[in-house]
DNA sequence: TGTACATCAGTGAACGCGCGTTCACTGATGTAC
DNA sequence: TGTACATCAGTGAACGCGCGTTCACTGATGTAC
């Protein structure tokens, strides 16, 4: 059942989505639905869990990465863009979902994406980079990366439906942009 | 009609909208609708050019100032949360339909942000700190000024409609993270 | 100033259709003794 | 090993409802002469 409302959502949104339809598309009988949800925003919900469990798999294997500041960035850039190939109905459906029509989904959302700045800030806070950073100022910069992530995992979503060509310059562009976040990271002063 | 549109709009997105939804709320006759759109996307796209229009003005007013950047800094992001304030509606209008179910509305969002970027991109490059800067450098940070402000509104939206508090804290964050990339600019060697 | 005509936003009734949800029922699987 | 019972995913028919769209029509406003 979430397989088949995955596969839906590819081309419309969860408030567009009938009951009726994802029994159709699952095999089912309407009936059936209710066996499983109590109505389509808890499918919803289920489906932003399930798709954030992959995501915080992914998060993890780029802060536990070791090496110099251009090697993490390369890498980091790549893990995007392969997560984005690999999970795409789940990275489509969070980008949409994310500022869509349906509160509790939305919320569910945005409570774990702060909850990846949390985890990065905390890494963050570990690199000697970081020494004598105030929490604060951890915390606006972890945001700052998990927006850039966000940013850059939909511009990859949309390319790679459009024109695969773009899919390079698009990773060209994002390793620029954090190689400029790092070297304002190098001569942070403090706020 | 547009109007009536944006209005129900703050509740929903534009795929699960419907025509004699639009028109009761208008205070028409369904059939009515017909005399002004052929469907609902058009609607949608008439609606993205409506909110784009005034966005546009806003972006203008931040770039013509002049002022250190710290200034300049502030600046902007009072302007973009003075902006959603004043046109909450469409705002919300565009966050939510950028990712969202509708092609031609999301299509119609992503080339004017891109014009955005490239004004910017032009703005940028008369400025003094960009003396030597490729144009492919220009354009990413270009990029990255257009994503931040997204985001940054994005936020400011949702923190106006659930707690007040939270729109000061939003600011900070904001300015914190243009200080950060503006030193990361001004310590820019090229690419 | 008057007259004939064109334009156009809006109407209200009608159509067939797919929707969400409910209901009593089925049949397979697990479980207690 | 057998028997009785509980659980539970799934069924198919049925309901009333609101939907998108069409149609011929209305009446106000503008325009040509």
């Amino acid at each position: 059942m979430l397989d088949a409302g995955l596969h839906l959502l590819a081309d419309q949104n969860l408030a567009s989505l009938g009951v009726r339809e994802v029994t159709r598309e699952a095999g089912l009988s309407p009936a059936a639905f209710y066996r499983h949800f109590p109505d389509l925003a808890a499918l919803g919900v289920a489906l932003v869990e399930e798709s954030l469990a992959s995501l915080h798999v992914m998060i993890r294997s780029v802060l536990a990465e070791a090496g110099g500041a251009e090697e993490l960035i390369d890498r980091a850039v790549d893990v995007i863009e392969q997560h984005v190939r690999e999970h795409r109905p789940h990275v489509r459906f969070l980008s949409r979902e994310r500022h869509g029509g349906v509160r509790q989904v939305r919320e569910a959302i945005d409570a774990e994406l702060g909850r990846f700045a949390a985890e990065v800030g905390a890494a963050l806070a570990l690199q000697p980079v970081s020494r004598g950073w105030s929490e604060q100022d951890l915390r606006m910069l972890a945001e700052l990366y998990v927006d850039h992530m966000v940013s850059t995992a939909s511009a990859f979503l949309e390319a790679q439906e459009a024109e695969p060509d773009r899919e390079e310059r698009i990773a060209a562009t994002a390793r620029l942009q954090l190689r400029l976040i790092s070297l304002g990271r190098r001569h942070w002063q403090g706020s």
